[in-house]
DNA sequence: AGACCCGGTTTTTTT
DNA sequence: AACCGGGTCT
């Protein structure tokens, strides 16, 4: 192995690469790529920096050199593919593998949290874990946080003490950029800073209270993942020398943690190719930060960068639209999309009346797209926040366009599905003390006191989950019997996780129908649950994927039409990234929603919703329309005219075309 | 004391 | 839809 990596670096140093004999490769890549895609592909060893715009082919990029590196010999199985979502990852792996052969479906790929989740449970000794941990969503950490903040008696009227989401956001933007929580409230919470050492103590507990009950967050699982990587083990060793080149996707939207994690994977090396695009950072929230791209020549001093600027996807008109739009940033790397697609009609802004006339406006021009010849599938609804299409899923429903929404409320995020969830969980880790929790509150005659006893008795081991609590007179709720014996069940019955699922439905089902009114909308999603459980062998896997992975969205988001394949996307900018249709609507352009009013605090976070709007405009191939309602409710105020959004109100005539919907319809 | 019920409030964005 | 706070019931 050692020897084969030697040998490499030389052929890489003296140049080698460049003079390779195209005629060798099934594909013909010069001529399915322009020159600077093409100097990208055929790039092998060393560090690369690809600065891609918008719609200038960056997933084919990174296909076509899996593809090219498979086919210079290269073991698909020493190539790691980071992308942001797992949707984005399967996408990248489909369409090597369609373009050379099934070998590109070889290769690894994931996020950086699946990449982290396999690796720990791999090698979960070396990494000090133990390998059957569970991971907390961000509701469960929200959740334990909150019990250590009750417990600490801090939760009164007159002392204004961060709630439990800003104490997670606190401590998670600390993990991901690298700064001490000191820091992270002195910059963006100073009101905070006479509690600082309250929050740091919290903090303690919460970390020992994860370490103590095998649980681990997702940012755990990243902080786990860069020590084990720096570490000088063997295992890590191991993993290392298996891999031998890595890729990310989307880089611009990696945060200071991830950045250590790239250098973790490649520093033995410096086989490294990251693309990205600074103009389409929107995930700062996550500590991202569009300045980092910009670090990675610091990252890996002999870096090369890569500009690659023809945009493919859009026409002329909708570039010269989002490039305006990103003109006003303050603060950018200069960068030119032009396309050879010229033509095209100028973008729409309509000014609707209201709201209900901007949906239906919307529902009018999708069913005139659609005699057009426009599919459903190649039509998408995006906005900044994901209630912000209430009022048009009403409309849909109405006009019988079937739809699927991404982003906002998850199915895995939805209570019932959690209470479902939580049971598994137990079975799997009975550490798990967020799910006993959970599981416990369900039974009448259970709160939080109670449960509590409950749980520092099962943390002192002076009850297990073998021993139900009827044993003992303190807890001598008949129900909790029943809950321990299924528990305990579930624990040692060594059986695929739908069979699993069919044990808890069994016990859960009384529970759930007194618990929700509307359990048999509810329903629909056990169902779901129980079909996607068919498809896993392991619970561990299952959980851990069902933690990890945005798997789908909650059915009562499909219209009726469930199976159907043709559906209008409706999504947040957010879960748009990546994505291109041929017609796009952005809606609610209104200042203080797109710009969001949170936004209006500082310039940076300006500058980002700026960037969210480049992004949703530069989703567009033929047809963009930017939408805003003139009327707004709002509980105080009531209807109020609104003030369209900076972005539209400062685009300049010749780039766009305006319309006024009234009430018409 | 602790569980439970009601009603009003509040929603950025994601792993 | 879920969270919080306050008031009431057991």
């Amino acid at each position: 192995m050692n020897q084969k990596k030697y040998i490499l670096t030389r052929v890489g140093k003296t140049g080698f690469e460049k003079k390779v004999d195209e005629s060798r490769f099934v594909i013909n890549y010069q001529q399915e790529l322009n020159p600077s895609q093409y100097e990208a592909v055929s790039a092998v060893n060393g560090a690369f920096l690809i600065i891609a715009g918008a719609g200038t082919g960056k997933t084919r990029t990174l296909v076509y050199r899996v593809a090219r590196l498979i086919e210079s010999g290269y073991d698909p199985n020493s190539i790691l593919l980071l992308t942001f979502t797992r949707k984005a990852a399967n996408e990248m792996l489909k369409r090597a593998s369609v373009l050379l052969d099934d070998r590109c479906s070889k290769i690894r790929g994931g996020t950086f949290h699946s990449f982290a989740n396999v690796t720990l449970r791999k090698y979960s000794k070396a990494a000090g874990l133990d390998s059957n941990f569970t991971i907390l969503d961000q509701g469960d950490s929200e959740d334990i946080i909150n019990l250590i903040r009750s417990q600490e008696g801090l939760i009164s009227k007159e002392r204004r003490f961060p709630k439990k989401e800003t104490l997670n956001k606190i401590y998670s933007f600390s993990a991901n950029t690298e700064k001490p929580v000191e820091l992270i409230i002195e910059e963006e919470y100073p009101h905070f800073l006479l509690e600082l050492d309250e929050i740091l103590k919290i903090q303690k507990i919460y970390i020992d209270y994860k370490r103590r009950n095998n649980l681990l967050d997702y940012d755990d699982l990243l902080l786990y993942l860069r020590d084990f990587l720096s570490s000088e083990n063997a295992a890590s060793k191991n993993l290392l020398s298996v891999i031998n080149f890595l890729m990310v996707d989307e880089y611009q939207d990696t945060n200071k943690l991830q950045a250590d994690i790239v250098k973790g994977l490649a520093g033995h090396n410096g086989n490294v190719m990251v693309v990205g695009d600074d103009a389409q950072s929107i995930y700062s929230f996550r500590g991202a930060n569009f300045k980092n791209i910009m670090e990675f020549p610091k990252l890996f001093p002999d870096a090369q960068i890569i500009k690659i600027e023809e945009n493919y996807r859009s026409v002329q008109t909708i570039l010269d639209f989002a490039n305006h739009v990103y003109d006003g940033a303050i603060e950018k790397y200069t960068k030119v999309l032009y396309t050879k697609r010229l033509g095209g009609e100028l973008p729409f802004i309509v000014a609707a009346a209201n709201e209900n006339m901007q949906s239906k406006f919307i529902v009018e021009k999708i069913l005139e797209l659609q005699e057009e010849g426009v599919s459903l599938k190649d039509i998408a609804v995006l906005f900044r926040s994901s209630f912000f299409s209430f009022d048009l899923e009403i409309e849909l429903a109405k006009a019988g366009i079937p739809f699927q929404k991404f982003g906002g409320i998850k199915f895995i995020e939805s209570a019932h599905v959690k209470d479902v969830l939580a049971f598994l969980r137990i079975a799997s880790n009975p550490r798990d003390i967020v799910s006993w929790y959970r599981v416990l509150l369900l039974h009448e005659g259970v709160g939080p006191k109670t449960a509590q006893r409950i749980l520092d008795e099962l943390a002192t081991a002076r009850l297990t989950i073998e021993e139900h609590p009827g044993t003992k007179k303190q807890f001598a709720h008949e129900k909790l019997k029943e809950l321990f014996a299924t528990l305990y069940k579930l624990h040692t019955t060594h059986a695929p996780p739908a069979e699993l699922i069919e044990i808890v439905f069994n016990y859960y089902h009384p529970i759930f129908k007194i618990k929700y009114d509307d359990f048999n909308k509810r329903s629909k999603d056990l169902e779901t649950l129980q079909n996607i459980s068919e498809n896993y062998r392991s619970l561990e896997s299952f959980l851990a994927d069902m933690a990890i992975e945005p798997i789908i969205d909650s059915v009562t988001d499909i219209n009726a039409t469930d199976k159907e394949d043709e559906f209008l996307t409706l999504s947040t900018i957010h879960s748009a990234k990546g994505l291109e249709w041929h017609s796009v609507f952005v809606i609610h352009a209104v200042e203080g929603y797109f710009p969001s009013v949170r936004a209006a605090e500082s310039l940076e976070s300006l500058e980002e919703e700026r960037r969210l709007m480049y992004v949703a405009s530069t989703r567009a191939k033929q047809n963009l329309f930017v939408t805003y309602p003139m009327h707004m409710y709002n509980r105080i105020d009531g209807i109020t005219l609104s003030k369209p959004s900076r972005f539209i109100s400062e685009m300049s005539t010749n780039k766009a075309q305006g319309w006024l919907v009234e009430d018409e319809f």
